[in-house]
DNA sequence: CCTACCGATCGGTAGG
DNA sequence: CCTACCGATCGGTAGG
């Protein structure tokens, strides 16, 4: 009889926790023999599926920027509609990103400066064209009068801002659906920037 | 002849270089001979004037943590102002502490986790008092029908939230002044809370 | 996946 | 403020 399959790969398993704990305690605090006893194992044991540290990292940082630009791709592909609707369902496909793993997003936001370099450098450029992917559709959401704002990149990173804060404060188990919270929120943040509401 | 009074003493310089530090590695990322050797001394002689690593951290966020509060106080002293203005003013109070010292700032926004208990309970409840006095103040401004918003927790804890991704951004030799951007952040998110525009 | 271990570095102290 | 040092812990490896 072949053993039964994990549900996850050993390496899977170990990307989860470690990003649990880098979330937890952050990156540069949070030791290998702690994650190791948090999957039962011996520290040295964690390096027959992992090369180093900083491998997870480059993994959680660099998957979930791929997220977030899938994210963006769908709710702009139909360039047709109008801008205040790709902009919304930008947002709520932000949204669904964050609360799908807040643990991952949270170490996307904050731990990627424990990237070394080169990593460091790209993982930066990714981010800064994302934030310009949102601000370059407020831009033309404002030239069609459809929007509203005195800057739009002020506008853009405020926005952002406002969205990136929910891993902060989002609990799977809470009153709201992740649903519920991308609607909200993008009923919000565009309520201050359509022309007429 | 007496010596030149040092500009600062020699514990605000430590304070002054390790906040620097914290917010660019993270405080777990920082070595105390990282922090010696860039006030130019030996890793032992911090001791003489600072207690533990941690003692450094416990100042910046509780010292801010006072900035803040204060800055409120200040904005709200005139009940009898429309809420919205008292609003205004705390946005502005709110920004003025994040340019003042943004790496301070970062460092209280970020770096509180690596505080041991119970000093890292106290500071959450002081966060949580400070989000509260917004969260009121936008209650009060829409009983009195001078704010909309679907939510005043949502409201709040978005507003906080566009404010304090200033200092991830912020530049001190930048083109718009404190005031400028003070202005600009209270006036575009008024703009989405305002009843009438 | 474990045992046993490496060199490096950590925060902090004693004694001057 | 320095020299010299402490015990603890770090990420990671060799060999099985």
């Amino acid at each position: 009889m072949a053993t039964a399959a994990p549900i996850r790969s050993r390496k899977a398993q170990i990307d989860r926790t470690a990003t649990a704990l880098f979330r937890a305690r952050g990156f540069a605090a949070t030791s290998m023999r702690e994650l190791a006893t948090e999957l039962g194992l011996e520290a040295g044991s964690l390096y027959s599926h992992i090369k180093s540290k900083e491998e997870i990292l480059h993994r959680v940082c660099f998957g979930l920027a791929e997220d977030f630009f899938a994210g963006f791709a769908a709710a702009t592909l139909d360039t047709a509609a109008p801008i205040a609707t790709q902009l919304r369902l930008a947002i709520e496909a932000h949204v669904r990103v964050l609360t799908r793993d807040s643990a991952a997003s949270a170490v996307f936001l904050h731990e990627w400066r424990h990237l070394s370099e080169p990593a460091r450098t790209e993982f930066l450029a990714l981010r800064d064209r994302y934030e310009a992917s949102f601000r370059e559709l407020i831009q033309r959401g404002i030239a069609a009068n459809e929007l509203h704002a005195p800057d739009a990149a002020f506008a853009a990173l405020t926005l952002l801002a406002s969205l990136n804060w929910l891993p902060a404060w989002y609990r799977p188990d809470g009153k709201l659906s992740p649903d519920d919270i991308a609607h909200r929120l993008a009923e919000q943040l565009l309520g201050g920037l359509l022309t007429n509401k």
